[in-house]
Formats: C-alpha cells, structure tokens, sequence
DNA sequence: TGTATTTTTTTTGTCGACATAAATTTTCGC
DNA sequence: GCGAAAATTTATGTCGACAAAAAAAATACA
C-alpha cells in the first residue's frame, strides 16, 4: 500500500493556501494579546495551538519567534513561553518616548502629507469619534491606534513608524487596563483634539501640530498615570 | 539493528548545547550581513547554511525568521531568501531619525548616567580612539557603534535605546560602503567630538550634551551624504 | 513523616522526509 | 527556427517523529 497524506491546514472549515497560515497564527495571537484577551505571564502551549490552527507545530513556532521579536512574548529557554508581562516599572520611560513620538509623527505629517492622507486621517477619526460615542472600548482604542499610525505614515519616515507603531501596541495593553475601569464615560475631548491635530496638519502649521500633539499626549499620560497611582491592586496583580 | 541517531550538531569541531545553535547562527549572519561580508541583494541558501554550521534546516530558520524581523533580510514567499537592500532613496529619513536619536540618548545620559557607566563609555572610547589611530576601519565602526549604544543604555530608556540600536547598525553597512574609499585618513576629530560629548555627560549638562551629540550628528550625516552624491556609481551598483 | 533520590511525564528543540510553488529546461507543433 | 506547453529541477513550506531538558510524581530511606 503506498503512502498517503491527508492534507488539513484549515481552521473553522477554511482552507490555506501554502505559507498563508504562518500569518494568520501571527496577526490572531498578536490581537488576542494587545487586547488582553491573553492575559500578561500566561503561558503559550505549542500544541494546543497546533491544534486549535490545524498546522503542525513548525509554522507555529515560527510564528511565535516573530512575536518574540516584537516583545509580545518571551521564551524561556526549553521551558515555557508566556504572553510578555506589562512593565510598569518601565512606564514613565514608556510615555517619554511615546509622548516624543507623537509629536515628532504629527510634526511631520503637517510638513509631508498630501491630500489622500487627510482622507485616510478623516476616515479613522470618524470611526473613533463612532466609537467613542457607541461606548465601545475596543473598537475606540484600535481606532485611535490607526489615527495615529495614518498621521504617522503621512509623515513619511519608516523609523518613527515603526517605532510609533510598537509604542502604541503596547499601549492598547495599558489603555485596556485603564478604560475598563470606566466603561461609561468615553474621553470625549479627545475627538475634538484630535479634529485640532487634522487642521494644524491640513495647514501645514509644523509648530502647532508639535504643540497640539505634545499636549495630547501630555493629557493621556496624565490620566493613565492618575489611574495607575490610583490603583495599585492592578500594579500588584500585572506586574510579577 | 535498532536505529541510531549521530548527533552532529558541530561547526569547527565545537559541540554545540541544545538551544545555542540557533543564536549562535544568528549573529554569526548579522555581523557578516552588517559588515557587508554578505553583500546587499545576495541570496541565502537554507540548504548551504545548514551544511555549514551542521544543524537541520529548522533551526536555520528560526534564525532566518528573527534576522527578516529585524529586517536585515527580505523574504520572497515561496522563492528566494537575499540581503536587504540598502535603501539609498531613505536615507534623508535615515539620517533625520539618527540624529534625534543621538540627541536624545546622549541627553539622557547626562542626566541619567551613574559612575559605571561613564567607565564603560570611557572604555569604549579609548577602543574607538585606538582603532582610529591603527587605521582600522572594521574595528573603528564597531567601537563607533558600541560607544554610541552604552550611551544610550546609561539614559535608561529601552525604547530609545532600541531604535537607536537598529539605526546605527543599519549605519554600519553605509559607513562601511563610505570609509571603503577613504582607507588611509580616518575621522580623527570625531575622537575630540566623542570626549567632549563624554565631558557634557560627566557634568550632567544636559542642554550641551544634547547640542553636542546634534553636531556630531550633523557632521556624519554631511560627510556620507557628499559621499553619496559624489559616487552614483555607489548609489547604482547597490541599489536595484 | 519528612527529605533525598529515582522514575515518569510533559514540553521543547531538532531532525529527515515529503509536498508544493516557482524557475528552468526540454519537448512539441508550426 | 521559434514560441508555447509540458516535464524537470530546485528550493521552500510543512509534517510527523524522535531526543533532550526541565518539571512533576513516585519511591526509598532515615
């Protein structure tokens, strides 16, 4: 009798095709861990994922090094890999380059964008305002992660991109924390700064924008900051 | 006869543990990529590399995974594996996130720096002048690159620090492209520029720090540039 | 009963083999 | 002889299995 082979390669029914799946296991298990639906310090099981994905585990392992290098897990050499802890200690470092990121990206986008940005930057900012007044949490923080990855990329330096980029990931991680707490009452003014952001980059106004953008980030990480100082039962239940 | 298994797992007669080889070929293919001992845009054999450090060609790829993660290779799905290019039309972008980074590194090092770090940056400095002074052209871009990084560990932020990492060794392979051509007089200034950067830092004078570290920045940045521009044939040959 | 040592279990790291996609060569029709 | 289709080659993507390392469980001994 010759050899067969039974090729699977599918979750829920919907097949792969040769290389595809690789991704898909990044960009899913990365969602579920920016958004918290995998908790910072639980561990990750090769073969469950294997099996949950359908793919043996080589293509998983491979998409778990690439985590690895975004810093969402770490490996403990022949033991276990865990979803990466949120390094509070680490937070003031956090805001300092976040908040010179923010500014450094929208300065940029006043200099270099052109019309089709401000499209793409109006788009995302009416989904959040969307969210924002829908009351919907993770759907408000993803947009506000796309605005600003937009006025980033309008900025036309990779660099800051990308840097930009993994800052606010690691972000979404933080504000999950911080607006679960306030389910109710969504940060309005937001919307409205983020419409003064749009018209300085539309002007071109460079000074302004790096102003605007220093004091949004300024109100952010004076709120996450309150909210951690505030409550240090999460300090003590995130941090190992 | 029961099967048996060798255990290779050797480059240059040197056992290997479990789990070592993969780093092991990991940076063994930076350093050859980033001191363009692998040229830019020549392809990567997985079959080749596993002969050559005796592994299977899974670990290879881990290695291969986390090198396109720091994009230092480009992965073509399904087909051929090569060197990054070097992106000469970025370089404007390049140098801009280079000297923020220098700024602010080093002004955080001169506010945040303790006494061991000064000894360390000292350390690296002499190596640096050393290896100026013996027209060492691969010894004095490394140490560039490590006087520049302990500075910015002594800042104590790991964003920045990080970025600033991946920049300058992606500056490795243009450095070594422009002081290819200029074999015989290396930078000595850049010596006299480095102790006084060290001078601000020691005197935690931040402002100065930050306008030294600016200069030194723009000096590079002028000299690789006229580079760039007076040898198109440079610019032609490695780009695609 | 408590502790040290051995055995078992679990999970990771590595391997060799096979399947598949793209490039290359060969064959075929005109 | 020339272009298109078919066959071959080459290198990648994936697989199932085995081996080693660490943890957990079981046993031995006081």
């Amino acid at each position: 009798m010759s050899k067969q082979r039974v090729k699977a390669n599918v979750e829920n029914g919907k097949a792969h095709r040769r290389g595809a799946g690789v991704g898909h296991v990044y960009e899913t298990l990365r969602n579920e861990i920016i958004e918290l639906k995998l908790a910072p310090g639980s561990p990750i099981d090769e073969v469950q994922l294997s099996e949950r994905f359908s793919l043996s585990r080589t293509p998983i392992r491979e998409a778990l090094v690439r985590l690895a290098s975004d810093g969402l897990i770490e490996t403990l050499p022949n033991r276990a890999t865990i979803v990466s802890h949120i390094d509070f200690l680490g937070l003031p470092q956090f805001f300092d380059a976040l908040s010179l990121m923010y500014r450094v990206t929208t300065r940029l986008a006043a200099a270099n964008h052109d019309p089709a940005d401000l499209e793409r930057i109006w788009s995302l900012q009416k989904e959040f305002a969307t969210a924002v007044n829908a009351r919907d949490v993770l759907t408000m923080i993803a947009a506000n992660r796309n605005f600003h990855v937009e006025i980033a990329k309008a900025g036309r330096n990779r660099y800051y991109t990308e840097l930009f980029t993994q800052l606010l990931d690691e972000g979404r991680r933080i504000l999950r924390l911080y607006y679960s707490s306030f389910n109710d009452e969504l940060p309005v003014q937001y919307v409205t700064e983020h419409e003064d952001m749009i018209a300085a980059i539309s002007d071109r106004d460079v000074a302004l924008a790096d102003q605007l953008a220093g004091r949004h980030a300024e109100q952010i990480v004076r709120q996450i900051q309150a909210f951690v100082i505030a409550d240090p039962k999460t300090n003590f239940s995130m941090a190992i």
